[in-house]
Order: structure tokens, then C-alpha cells, then sequence
RNA sequence: GCCGGAGUGGCGGAAUGGCAGACGCGAUGGACUCAAAAUCCAUUGUCCGCAAGGGCGUGCGGGUUCGAGUCCCGCCUCCGGCACCA
């Protein structure tokens, strides 16, 4: 009888469901183990590359389970969000509709692949059950001020027609469309992440389990300097404006000062001068640049407003600049311009010909370029001769004992903006009334129903704005007649959470029980893809620590351990549908079943490399599959009953060796190696199968057995399969992984490697306890070792038994 | 520019400072077959040599060490992130 993995495969994949075997419940006799992957956008068929990812979460699940933990591994679909809606643009078919045929899809083909969840605790976020607590957490957020309605610039992708988060904007360009972001100043919706920007880089030093990659992007993300912001006047006026700088020390180099564009100062500044009209056409077109084409040419252009500044440190009056290169977005949206030190004032001193004065003395040689390295401090009054370290602490205490400044901290992290004008989303839970101003939907009337439009065209307002029995509303305050807030949030908002409401995923009284979460956070592995390292994790980072100061959560931290997978490539490109690279399952699943996919997957390389596809590969595993097959169903050689040789004592301790080996391979996330040794395990066995005398039946019983074991997280039809056939009771997911004997792992005999300086001349075989000096002797009496050393001296024997004996001749 | 990561056979990749190339793919030869597929066996870094054996070899140049793919210093190349962030 052949590996049919055609019938094999559907048989085990309703097994595990009807019988429930991956359901759990809170069990307190068990220590739990809650294993997630980010959870994927409903976007219909599943590539090679994502059948990875759901290869090793699947892995874990099962492995942790035969393990003992009681292990929860949920699913959800992060259902709401463009894609969704642009096929609704597209097709006309309705986006509920859309993505719930999309989920159904992918579910059979997780189903397909063999990978196992608790579907009772299945999140489907674009349901009414699920983003009413979207809505109650924004409530919650309001309450505490964490929530707000400001206007301010923003990101505005003219395609999607929506406002974006600093965070979705990549290269200048929309995340999702590409197309160039362009600045608008609209009244948004904001979350206050900054209030958490301190606690957000502080407790990254705590997330020892996370890919250091990833803490340093939210590292950088959050952007924290530290240095001193203080007050400059403008000369013959009442006007002032604050700067910040983390170069305090430098202040005595300041030959010029600038304002950003936009800062409001300006206005005043120019209204009625004569540089009015000049300025306010340099103004336009700032503003109206997106941030790449202000970065684009490199050079650096500004206006001169006629003003001074005064430099508080030694009352020089400095010329008052606007120049694009001062972004309002930072600091101050002012400056104090160091051209000897900051090469960006260099260059613009330079072009108009400003003073440039050096407070940093510089190493012999420099010249043409601003200096930013260490250094004794010059032409810098009391701040002479002291190093830059020493002075920039100096600077600061001067600016506050004198009044004039303070130590500050700054951010590059902004506030996360969560409104969008788009149709597809959760609907935001606040009501405008004429009379009361911004009103709270009152919790009691959660869900705010996300209704049917006929129209989801992007419109640069929410689509939702032209549902009238939607908009239209009573004042939950004063009972007048109000409007409701059309726009819907930010999709990153649903992820932000998500994982929380697994815990107890239909909870209709409260978001979910505090106890069940205290008994499944934090989240023990968290699987997923580097791209989300400063977008969904930092927002997942900052809601958990929301909620656990609202005291609902008794971590505050989601993650306690990140793996970020690598991508799979194809055509020099990561394998997606955008690239048109994908390489679909499909006939893979027919030609070599699930098991043969997922081991591929595994032993492709390190799962956190980027990994090549080769239609090839898949060959190879189903080869070592089926091999497997045969021996397991004794089809390969002939098994006897005999008493133990050493033969096969020998093919039993290579069994628990490869038992201690793939356990510590998997505990490491080495799946291609511990794929490599069961590979390498069947080598063994094929050849003791085939042994002369035969092999002995009960040792081939005992180590089949093993291999079946090992094999169930990673083949887990066959594994199951083959564990019934061969007589044994009870579902083999259910079994124990199993252990290793160190006195079988523990090998009598080593080969030990004799080096004569350093080149490998001979091996010889000695037993495992050799004695240094035995070892030495051993060596030295080797018939091709003495032909080496003759003619020379002895110098230096090094002796490293039972593994080496390096023999320095001189 | 700054911060990460990586460079090993024809290919994917192994290797607590101690036998470089495990395992797999591909390739070559052989067995089985009328033939093919499948399977099985053998070989497979490179150079010299009939062989025994030896030389060379982990991006480049140095160093530490009895011993370096691994550690240190200086480069080169590629990938990723951040970037007029004051």
C-alpha cells in the first residue's frame, strides 16, 4: 500500500476538527502557551509565501501541545480596510460580500495545508461584535484625553482620497497605492501615542525576545534627542519664537536663525514688509510640495524677512530667515542655524554668503565642511576650553539658571492620526452638535452600525456622509438635532487589540473577561512579518499598555516573544500578487500532498532568512516522505526477532540522538536543520533496514515510533496516518514528544582528529573517557603521524580529548 | 550620512574557536526495465597525481591563537530600515 496522501490528508483534517482536538479552555493545571501570527487581511488565495508562515505557527501548536502545554492558537481576519473597498469600487459587489468570500476561501486552504486552530475563538473584525469594541476602547481613549480632534497638516494620498499616518507613509509615497503624499491642513482625529513615547522606548530594553532589528527600528521610529529649547526676540519688536536644539554648547556659533514656513509667526512678520509678496510665494509652494520633493533637490533655498533675531547667549542680533529645510513638523519649527557645526546650515550660509563662525575646534586639516565631531570648545565664551561633552550639560545649566531656556526632550514619534475618509472601516463613535460641540456616543448605544452606502467612491469625505439616516442624529447630550462623525478609523486600530479579544472572542457584555485574559496573556509567540515592526507593533504596544493602566490587562506588554519570518523570493522579487511571481500551491498539493509542501517550507533555510523558491525542493521532501512510508509500513528490508546487537543498540541511540537534536533545533527556531536530521535519521535506518542479518523488529518498532513523533508538528497527515497503521491507540497529536536517554545519546567511541600544526593528517577512533596523556600517546604512535614529525622538534603538543591533539612541530 | 543584517560548492544551505561543505536540489555513472517513470547503489569544492597522497579553499587585506567561516582591526559588495529630525 502506497502514501496516498489524497485520502490521507482530508481523513486527518476532519479528524482534528470533529474531534475538537485543538479546542482549549482556560485550564489552570496547565502551564498555557498562546501561540499567534498576525492575522491576515482576507485577501483570498494563499501563495508558497504566506504556506510558510502558517507552516511554523502550525509547527509550534502542535510541538508545544505534544509538549504539554495547553496551547491556544486562534485565527481572525483583519477584515475591514482598502482592498476590500477598492474591489467594491471595481466590481460593485458589495465589500461584506467580497470578504466573506474571501475568508471562506482562505479557510479551506489553511484547512488544506493541515494547520489547526481554535475556530471557536475566530475574530472577523468588519462584524458588528467585534468593532463595537473598537469604538467603546476610541471612548475609552476620549475619556482620557488620549483622543482628540485637531487640525493640523496632514498625509493626504490624493488617490485613496484619505488622510494616512506618519507610519503609512513610505518613501514620500501612500503605503498602500504608492502615489506621492501631499500635505493638507484637516481637522483629525488623533490617538496621543506621545504621551507613551517615554514607556515605549524605555521598556524595549525589557523585550529580550524580540529581533533586535525590531527594537531598533522603534527605536529610531520614536526618534527620542535631548536637548535644550529656549527663547529668541525679534529685534525692535514684541514678537519671539522658541527653538530647540541638542547642540546647546554650539549657541555662540549661531550666525543666523530660521523659521519653517508655516510657523505662525511669519504671517505677522511679513504682513505689510516689503518682502510680503516674495515670501508668500515661497510659502505657497512649501506647503504645497509633498516631503520628497522638499528633500528632492538637496539645496537648500530660503527667504530673508528683514528681522533679526537676538541670540540670548551673547545678544548678537542674527538675520531671521524662512527656508524649507526647517520642518514644522519637529522641534519647534524653528532654529538657530550653526553653519560651523551642522552642515545643513553650512550649506545654506554658503549660498548666502552668512558668517560661519567655529566653536568646536577642528582636527588638523578641516575645512569646506561643518565640523560635528568631538572637540574643545573656541570663540565660545565661558564654554572655552571645555570638550563638547562637557559643554553641551554646561550650555544647559547656563540657559536655565539665566532663565532663558530649559532641558527638553523631543520626539520624532507624532501622534498616530486614525481618522480616514473611506467607507470600508470602523465607524468612529462621536456626534457633532451645533448646541454641546463634540459628543461621546454614550456606551449603551454601541455598536455605531457601519450602515450600507450604494456609492464607495473616495470622495476626499467619508462616503458614509451621504447616508442621511446615518449623519442625522439626535444630541445624546442636549437631544438636538446633530451629526455624526462619517469618518471611520485607521485599520491598525482593529489589529491593535485583536489578539486581547481571542482571549474570549464573543464576550457581548464587556470586551472580554479580565480573567481569561490574565490567564492567556501575555502572548508567548507572536509570528508574524518584519514590515509591521514600527506600525502594528508599536499601536499593539501602545493600546495593551492603554488598557493595562485602565487596568483591564495585567501585562503591559502583548509580546513576550517576536519572530519575524522571512520573505520568500522569487525572481530577485519577494513572491506577491502585485509582483505577478506567485507560485500558487495547487498542484503541488496534488502532485506531493500537504506534508510534502510543509516540510519543504520548513527546510527551505533559517526562518528568518528571505528564502528562494525552487520548484525542485517540494520533490525532494516528498521523496524523504515516502521513504519513510515504506520503512514505517515494512516495505524496506526484513525485520527479525532477535536479541540486541550492538548493531542495534547503535540505530537506537541514533534515534534519541535525533530526538535531542530536533528538540533543540525547534526550541531554537532551527527548522531546517531539525528537518536535515530526521532527513539524516532515515539515511541510518534505510541502511540498518537493509542489513545483512536483518534488523531486529523491536528496535525497528521503537525507533519508527520516534520518528512518528517527531514528525507529527511537521507532517502531521502522514505522521498520523502512519502512527494508526502501525497499531497504536489513541490520536498521535494527543501523544507526548518524546525525550532521550543521555547514556544511549552519549557516544563509547569518538573518532578523535590528529593535526600536526594545525592540518588534520590522520583520525583514529578512541574511546570517549581518554586521558590527555593517553590521548598524546595515542597520537604521536600513528604510523602517518610520525612520517610528519620526522626532522622536525616537538614543540607543543595540545591535547583536547577525545575530540583533538594538535602536535606543534617546529 | 546614520543604524541593522549578510557574503561558504553548480544551487538552497550546515558547522558551542577544533575534521569546512551536514541535509537537500541538480549533475554523472551504474542496477532494475523491452523501454520509460519510480526506486535503489555509487560519485560529486578545486588543482596536481596512474595511485598512495599532497597543494589550495568560507568577499578582500591585516591581526590574535597551537588552531579562525567563527574573535579583533581596516576595507569591498549586496540587502533592509531611518534620514534636511535641528
Amino acid at each position: 500500500m502506497g502514501y496516498d496522501f489524497s485520502t490521507i490528508e482530508p481523513k486527518w483534517q476532519s479528524r482534528w476538527e470533529s474531534e475538537r482536538v485543538f479546542n482549549v479552555t482556560e485550564d489552570l493545571t496547565k502551564v498555557k502557551f498562546f501561540n499567534v501570527q498576525m492575522y491576515p487581511y482576507p485577501s483570498g488565495d494563499l501563495h508558497m509565501g504566506h504556506l510558510r508562515n502558517y507552516t511554523y505557527v502550525d509547527l509550534l501548536t502542535r510541538y508545544r501541545k505534544m509538549q504539554g502545554y495547553n496551547v491556544l492558537s486562534p485565527m481572525g481576519w483583519d477584515s475591514f480596510g482598502l482592498p476590500a473597498e477598492n474591489a467594491a469600487i471595481n466590481t460593485g459587489v458589495h465589500p461584506r460580500e467580497f470578504t466573506e468570500k474571501q475568508i471562506v476561501r482562505m479557510k479551506d486552504q489553511l484547512r488544506r495545508l493541515g494547520a489547526v486552530y481554535d475556530w471557536d475563538r475566530e475574530v472577523v473584525v468588519h462584524t458588528p461584535e467585534y468593532y463595537r469594541w473598537d469604538q467603546w476602547i476610541f471612548l475609552k481613549l476620549y475619556e482620557q484625553g488620549l483622543a482628540y480632534k485637531k487640525e493640523s497638516p496632514v498625509n493626504w494620498c490624493p488617490r485613496d482620497a484619505t488622510v494616512l499616518a506618519n507610519e503609512q507613509v513610505v518613501d514620500g509615497g501612500c503605503e498602500r497605492c504608492g502615489t506621492v503624499v501631499e500635505k493638507r491642513n484637516l481637522s483629525q482625529w488623533f490617538f496621543k501615542i506621545t504621551d507613551y513615547a517615554d514607556r515605549l522606548l524605555d521598556d524595549l530594553a525589557e523585550l529580550n525576545e524580540w529581533p533586535d532589528r525590531v527594537r531598533t527600528m522603534q527605536e529610531n521610529w520614536i526618534g527620542r534627542s535631548e536637548g535644550c529649547r529656549f527663547t529668541m526676540k525679534v529685534a525692535g519688536t514684541e514678537h519671539s519664537f522658541d527653538v530647540f536644539t541638542t547642540r546647546p554648547d554650539t549657541s555662540f556659533g549661531m550666525t543666523f536663525a530660521v523659521l519653517a514656513p508655516e510657523h505662525p509667526l511669519v504671517e505677522e512678520l511679513i504682513a505689510g514688509s516689503p518682502v510680503e509678496e516674495e515670501a508668500r510665494a515661497y510659502i505657497a509652494a512649501a506647503v504645497r510640495a509633498s516631503d520628497i520633493e522638499r528633500v528632492a533637490d538637496g539645496a537648500k533655498s530660503g527667504i530673508f524677512l528683514g528681522h533679526h533675531a537676538i541670540n540670548p547667549v551673547n545678544g548678537r542680533e542674527v538675520p531671521l530667515f524662512i527656508a524649507d529645510y526647517v520642518l514644522t513638523g519637529y522641534g519647534t519649527g524653528a532654529i538657530m542655524a550653526v553653519p560651523g557645526e551642522d552642515q545643513r546650515d553650512w550649506d545654506f550660509a554658503t549660498r548666502y554668503r552668512l558668517d560661519i563662525i567655529p566653536t568646536v575646534s577642528r582636527p588638523d586639516g578641516w575645512e569646506g565642511e561643518a565640523y560635528s565631531g568631538d572637540g574643545v570648545m573656541i570663540n565660545s565664551d565661558f564654554l572655552n576650553g571645555l570638550t563638547k561633552a562637557e559643554s553641551i550639560p554646561a550650555a544647559i545649566t547656563w540657559f536655565e539658571e539665566h532663565g532663558l531656556g530649559t532641558r527638553t526632550v523631543q520626539y520624532r514619534l507624532h501622534d498616530w492620526l486614525i481618522s480616514r475618509q473611506r467607507y470600508w472601516g470602523c465607524p468612529i463613535p462621536m456626534i457633532n452638535c451645533a448646541e454641546c460641540g463634540l459628543v461621546p456616543v454614550p456606551e449603551a448605544d454601541l455598536p455605531v452600525i457601519h450602515p450600507d452606502v450604494e456609492d464607495y467612491a473616495p470622495k476626499g469625505q467619508s462616503p458614509l456622509a451621504a447616508v442621511d439616516s446615518f449623519v442625522n442624529v439626535a444630541c445624546p447630550s442636549c437631544g438636538g438635532s446633530a451629526k455624526r462623525e462619517t469618518d471611520t478609523m485607521d485599520t491598525f486600530v482593529d489589529s491593535s487589540w485583536y489578539y486581547l479579544r481571542y482571549c474570549d472572542a464573543h464576550n457581548d457584555e464587556a470586551i472580554f473577561d479580565p480573567e481569561k485574559v490574565k490567564y492567556w496573556m501575555p502572548v508567548d509567540q507572536y509570528i508574524g512579518g518584519v514590515e509591521h515592526a514600527v506600525l502594528h507593533l508599536l499601536y499593539a504596544r501602545f493600546v495593551t499598555k492603554v488598557l493595562h493602566d485602565m487596568g483591564l490587562v495585567p501585562v503591559d506588554e502583548p509580546f513576550a516573544r517576536l519572530f519575524t519570518q522571512g520573505m520568500l523570493v522569487k525572481d530577485g522579487a519577494k513572491m506577491s500578487k502585485s509582483k505577478g511571481n506567485v507560485v500558487s500551491p495547487d498542484s503541488y498539493y496534488e502532485r506531493y500532498g500537504a506534508d510534502a509542501i510543509r516540510l519543504f517550507e520548513l527546510f527551505i533555510g533559517p526562518p528568518t532568512d528571505d528564502a528562494i523558491w525552487s520548484d525542485h525542493g517540494v520533490e525532494g521532501t516528498y521523496r524523504f516522505l515516502d521513504r519513510v512510508w515504506r520503512m514505517a509500513t515494512g516495505s524496506v528490508g526484513k525485520t527479525v526477532d532477535r536479541p540486541e546487537s550492538a548493531e542495534d543498540r547503535e540505530v537506537l541511540a541514533d534515534a534519541h540522538r535525533t530526538v535531542k537534536k530536533v528538540t533543540e533545533d525547534i526550541d531554537r527556531f532551527s527548522f531546517n536543520t531539525a528537518v536535515a536530521a530526521l532527513m539524516e535519521f532515515s539515511n541510518t535506518l534505510n541502511g540498518y533496514l537493509k542489513s545483512q542479518v536483518g534488523a531486529r523488529r523491536v528496535t525497528v518498532d521503537a525507533v519508527v515510533e520516534m520518528m512518528l513523533l517527531m514528525l507529527s508538528p511537521m507532517a502531521p497527515h502522514m505522521a498520523h496516518e502512519l502512527w494508526e497503521l502501525t497499531g497504536h491507540d489513541g490520536m498521535l497529536a494527543a501523544q507526548m514528544w518524546p525525550s532521550w536517554d543521555e547514556d544511549l545519546v552519549r557516544r563509547d567511541v569518538v573518532t578523535m582528529v590528529v593535526q600536526v600544526n594545525g592540518k588534520v593528517r590522520d583520525r583514529v577512533d578512541v574511546d570517549v573517557d581518554i586521558s590527555p596523556a593517553d590521548a598524546e600517546a595515542t597520537a604521536m604512535g600513528l604510523e602517518k603521524i610520525e612520517r610528519w614529525l620526522e626532522g622536525g622538534t616537538v614543540r607543543k603538543v595540545i591535547a583536547r580529548p577525545p575530540n583533538l591533539v594538535n602536535i606543534v612541530v617546529g
